[in-house]
DNA sequence: ATCCTTTCTTAAGGTATCTTAACTTTTCTG
DNA sequence: CAGAAAAGTTAAGATACCTTAAGAAAGGAT
């Protein structure tokens, strides 16, 4: 299916738009290729995009002074991936966006975008949404991250992220639980069934 | 200062109002007192207000399955406290809110703050401000959880927080940070300085 | 097919943080 | 101001998770 089309069925699951709205959306999206392995954005960069998956799988992850990797999302099919924070403060990003998988996205620029949202005012509040179902997420995982032990993090990681578990590596997934790959192998060693 | 006033300062600093919007804005929030100890917010209620702290310092946290609590965020005056989660998936909420002093509260409903969007658009712009730098405080938050040691979080607690530090129990700053109090005060014994 | 790279596992020893419990200090209440 | 309640400290023993290092397995490239 047409990368477009699948961004444009996305937003239809929201807000209502017609044919001359998603004309005006798809001509301020841009398709992007990433190879496996590939860059969408490096630490330092500003992050000027708002980008959305078509197809494939990425992830986004902090660096700290130990170099050691933190996952902080992942993202296939149908996901947004940024860094909310460098794109919403304009200041350095402090996290890689990479993919996993060879990967198509459609990104829109921050500055396209505002134009877009005087043209479709549906996509501000698609927007909105988006951002206040991230912080959602985001604080249920800051919950569990302080009151869950790694194994019960590791049962509801495969419970929540079934499809995306196969996809991605194992120490990958370790760095979004917040322990090291030794002891996530560990874990699942020792785990029942 | 009258309550109301501080507000109106609070959200002058933000957005443009004229005296005809304050006076829209002044009709929907409503004061409420609350005591040391008291609640705005229980864990099974659904929040159904914004609320802003004209006076006093409160706090929310999350109570885990082992009756052990995990302070999501303190607030003292001119912030906004609320369990987001709660009030913008509807679903009860899971945690507490509790006013550490006696405290001065303005709330305002959330079909109200519809209406007062309709009459006031300055006011989504706004919200949607505050939802976003909530988020980006939150994911600063949560990679320093991730990478940081519970010492480093403490010195980086005290030197965002000086003026909180002072006003809350020091229990508390340690279920903020996600250690025990014991822990917390070893740390303060074993610190240079 | 084979070699090289990446990922995963295993295990021993170490460290950060927790638990428990008793004690001290501070704050609140009448 | 006294007594009770809340908050903070101390220290010993426990545990979840980390570090290191080496080897096994899987995946990619030629």
């Amino acid at each position: 299916m047409n990368p477009f089309n699948i961004l444009f069925e996305h937003l239809q699951s929201t807000i209502d738009l017609n044919v001359e709205q998603l004309a005006l959306i798809g001509n301020k999206f841009k398709e992007k290729k990433v190879k496996k392995k590939g860059f969408l954005l490096g630490a330092g960069e500003v992050s000027k995009h708002m980008r959305f998956i078509a197809s494939g799988c990425l992830r986004s992850y902090y660096m700290d002074e130990n170099s050691q990797e933190h996952t902080l999302q992942f993202g296939i099919e149908n996901w947004w991936v940024n860094d909310l924070y460098s794109y919403l403060t304009g200041s350095p990003s402090n996290q890689f966006l990479q993919a996993i998988e060879e990967s198509t996205i459609l990104q829109i620029h921050k500055d396209d975008l505002e134009i877009l949202i005087g043209e479709v005012p549906g996509i501000e509040r698609f927007f909105r949404l988006k951002i206040q179902s991230a912080y959602v997420t985001l604080q249920e995982r800051m919950l569990d991250n302080m009151s869950l032990t790694a194994y019960d993090r590791y049962v509801d990681f495969r419970n929540k992220y079934r499809d995306i578990e196969q996809r991605v590596p194992q120490y990958m997934i370790a760095s979004y639980l917040g322990i090291t790959p030794e002891f996530l192998s560990n874990i699942r060693k020792n785990a029942p069934r």
